[in-house]
DNA sequence: AACCCCTTCAACCGCGCCCTA
DNA sequence: TTAGGGCGCGGTTGAAGGGGT
């Protein structure tokens, strides 16, 4: 058996750290290639017994570059994809003459090469995408990013990580719950926050299904310019996925109805708090929900043979609703005395933003047609 | 100029899912 | 049914660069 010492000593040994000693992995820690037991016990007896490095039993197998790309290695990526697609990845790297692993090569590819990725700094549009999708999906990037053309996720979840998170807590906002800080919250508050959690939780859910299938026609179109072929099978695997299933009631239409309350709410508050005279070509508030004191207001609605209306009903009398949007709220109406007081322009970018979830909302689900009636 | 600290983000790691033989 | 191949995803790391002292 091969030494410990000089497994742990050797940076590239192609087994997870502090596993390969036993065998106990079957897990290539570089390129992620899985080996059967016996095809590594036999290769490490090779080593032991040939007396050489790492490299050179392996037969320079595992010497990969890592680190930074050089333009070099761009260049010769690229030309390989252009020319013949990526095909197999872990077989790639030897056809493209890369002394990378497959995995590095689809990571650069992916994340930085890719013909239809946009680089440098996110729109304020897009700074609000990635807000109001990471309060629905949370950390799941991959979803949030097919919502925003030519962004990768993991440029994504660095502009969060470094930008957005810190943003958010600055202004006193969680910025995983999308709340403020200091909630607490009273039995009735949290029955309604259970059943928010329940429509957020399907939107999730939804919006994650969703992802999959644009994902899957984006790699489509992406690749049936280099392998038609191969982007025909993605097509077809596209094409046979079963529609959505719709959301289940009552939620589906009260879903958006949270929505539209925000919204509404947002522009009571401003006029209300700012003592505007905006009328006219502004729009009104949409919901049939109520609105006062940063407090997003449920009235009792009495008995209704709706399912919509039995929802409210259980919500009873008067509650503030601590949903994810309540955050955004505050953070919108934070800006507005910090910076944009009596600022046409900030109400219209604001007014723009809460269209912009409806649409959002809508555009996405086929299956939700309006607001509650 | 030199050092330190902080931020950014490309790249890597580890896990788990899906598919196939 | 199971093992292995392939790959996507979220979390983490560390090099590079900028700003302050």
């Amino acid at each position: 058996m091969l030494d410990q010492a000089v497994i742990n000593s050797y940076p590239r040994f192609p087994f997870s750290k502090g596993q390969c000693g036993g065998i106990n992995s079957s897990m290539c820690s570089i390129c992620l290639c899985k080996y059967r037991k016996s095809e590594m016990l036999k290769m490490l007896s090779e080593l032991a017994a040939s007396n050489a490095s790492l490299d050179t039993a392996l037969g320079g197998r595992f010497a990969f570059t890592r680190g930074t790309w050089t333009p070099e290695e761009d260049q010769k990526l690229l030309a390989y994809i252009e020319e013949h697609g990526h095909g197999s990845w872990p077989a790639l790297p030897a056809k493209a003459g890369l002394q990378r692993c497959g995995k590095s090569c689809r990571l650069r590819w992916t994340n930085y090469l890719r013909p239809d990725i946009k680089r440098g700094k996110f729109s304020l549009q897009e700074e609000q995408s990635i807000i109001q999708l990471h309060a629905l999906l949370g950390n799941r990037w991959s979803a949030i990013a097919t919502h925003l053309p030519k962004r990768t996720d993991n440029e994504i979840k660095n502009y969060w990580n470094s930008h957005l998170k810190k943003r958010l807590t600055k202004m006193g906002i969680d910025p995983v719950t999308h709340k403020p800080k200091t909630d607490s919250l009273n039995p009735g508050q949290l029955k309604v926050a259970a059943t928010l959690s329940h429509i957020a939780q399907w939107e999730s859910a939804r919006l994650e299904a969703e992802a999959r299938a644009t994902r899957i026609v984006r790699e489509s179109t992406l690749l049936r310019s280099f392998c038609s072929s191969s982007a025909q099978l993605i097509l077809n695997k596209a094409n046979a996925l079963p529609p959505l299933p719709p959301p289940p009631l009552p939620l589906q239409p009260l879903c958006l109805d949270v929505l539209t309350a925000c919204k509404g709410a947002w522009l009571t508050t401003l006029l209300k708090e700012n003592g505007s005279t905006i009328t006219g070509t502004l729009e009104a508030p949409t919901s049939t929900l109520n609105f006062s004191d940063k407090q997003l207001l449920i009235p009792n609605l009495g008995k209704s043979n709706n399912s919509i209306g039995e929802v409210k009903e259980s919500m009873e009398n008067t509650v503030l609703v601590p949903n994810f949007m309540e955050g955004l709220t505050d953070l919108l109406i934070e800006n507005s005395h910090d910076h944009l007081d009596h600022d046409l322009n900030y109400f219209e970018e604001n007014n723009n933003y809460w269209n912009n979830i409806l649409n959002l909302v809508n555009s996405t689900s086929p299956s939700i047609g309006s607001p509650v009636s």
